[in-house]
DNA sequence: ACCAGTTTTAAACCCGTGTTTAAGTTTTGT
DNA sequence: ACAAAACTTAAACACGGGTTTAAAACTGGT
């Protein structure tokens, strides 16, 4: 409301290390469990073992420190190369589509990870977006959407940005996304259904059968003539 | 924590109209824009021009008011057997399975209308679950999800509960949910899309020719021979 | 007209939230 | 060694949430 005591030491000349990424750690972690707001400031000190007024001295506000959070987790995340290396290694972007969904699916799934849960973090927030959204989409989710795309494009011989490549993508990201976000529900549904990590290879690797089955059938030149049989169960080392 | 005031007239002699319905109507709207925990008790009551007090008059406290909704919701939808229609009315399953797919769409769709948002209303808890939920999916949820795997069981010739048969039930309800659910995001990525009364009926086409190209390339018996080529805009009137 | 029961009202209560204060303690530069 | 800056602490503050109270207004029956 009024101004905000001058207190605005971004960076301070020790290392960057003790309370403030104690902090950062906490509230990773409150935050990706709970959400922004049922995360309370209280819990993330307590998890920090650190007193309640210090996020507002090292940080400002909650929402600040969210955002940290977040920049932290996206600099994380993009260190592990993983859904482009899978683009970059593969000539065949049925290939490389097929490594792309495995990826992602591992990334959303593994969330007791220390940096797995970037995007779990994302779509949490996905019904009621908070400010941070935007930014996050901008910085992660906005680059792989565009790979995904292009890469569909490709397969289909379209465009990145024509319309039946846009709904593709969405048609496979969710799919991708059902399994992460509606978990709950999937619980209830189908209760057998344990995300283990063999599961999730075939979960990947259905959808990505799933999906080929109407790309590979509805490429614009098909330039091998006729639509081949598809390589349902091509297999191969991550 | 102690013994309530013992006001427990659930149902009282008067016709059941004014105030209850009147609360009842306004929860509905408010809890379904904002979910459970950030709805409050103060804006229903704003909302239905009523005073605050009388919420834990006739419900006793949020959370029974919340139940309450939700068995009206519940009933409302069991009255709109749109999606049940769909499936008897068509003999060829594919066809059962397009309209399905339309008028989950639609049903997702619609919001604002009386009783169109009793799924939006499931799947905004299904990152963090109320106990609301499991009712919810019992209610609700199960039987449509039952109808939708007999019905891709029928196109596999494969059994209900075939795992094949689940993933791609589930793949489906996947994309379908992605439109509802991740809407601020697709709106991120792909700001021309509006989901406008047309653009729904692309989409629902879209999911359901995307879907069926897998679904008709992998019965299990291929009964009629070679798997012939998809209909694929095959229109009809709703 | 009166009364008992039901419904409504305005005002508070209690609690948990994010935030701030004012005073302590530690660290740092000189 | 000493002062200034950085950091930490315990305690409050302000606000909004759900809930409750006690009294007023409204019924319907006799």
């Amino acid at each position: 409301m009024f101004a905000r005591p001058a207190r605005k030491t971004r960076k301070p000349v020790t290392m960057p290390d003790d309370t403030r990424t104690k902090l950062l750690k906490a509230a990773m972690k409150v935050f990706s469990q709970k959400g922004y707001e049922k995360a309370t400031i209280r819990e993330i000190c307590r998890e920090a073992d650190v007193n309640i007024a210090l996020v507002n001295y090292h940080f400002g506000d909650k929402a600040e420190l969210y955002l940290e959070v977040v920049r932290y987790a996206i600099d994380a995340a993009a260190k592990t190369k993983l859904l482009n290396r899978a683009v970059e290694e593969n000539a065949d972007p049925c290939d490389a589509l097929r490594q792309l969904i495995r990826g992602f699916i591992e990334r959303l799934s593994e969330t007791r990870e220390q940096f797995g849960f970037n995007l779990q973090f994302i779509m949490k927030e996905s019904t009621q977006p908070t400010p941070a959204l935007s930014q996050i989409i901008d910085e992660t989710l906005r680059p792989l959407y565009g790979r995904l795309r292009s890469l569909i494009g490709q397969i289909l011989s379209l465009p990145a940005d024509h319309e039946k490549t846009k709904l593709c993508t969405h048609s496979i990201m969710g799919q991708v996304l059902h399994y992460a976000l509606a978990r709950p529900v999937i619980g209830f549904l189908w209760p057998e259904m344990k995300l283990t990590t063999q599961q999730r290879r075939r979960v990947a690797d259905h959808i990505a059968d799933f999906s080929l089955a109407y790309l590979l059938t509805h490429r614009m030149k098909p330039a091998t003539a006729e639509p081949r049989s598809f390589p349902r169960k091509k297999r191969e080392a991550s």
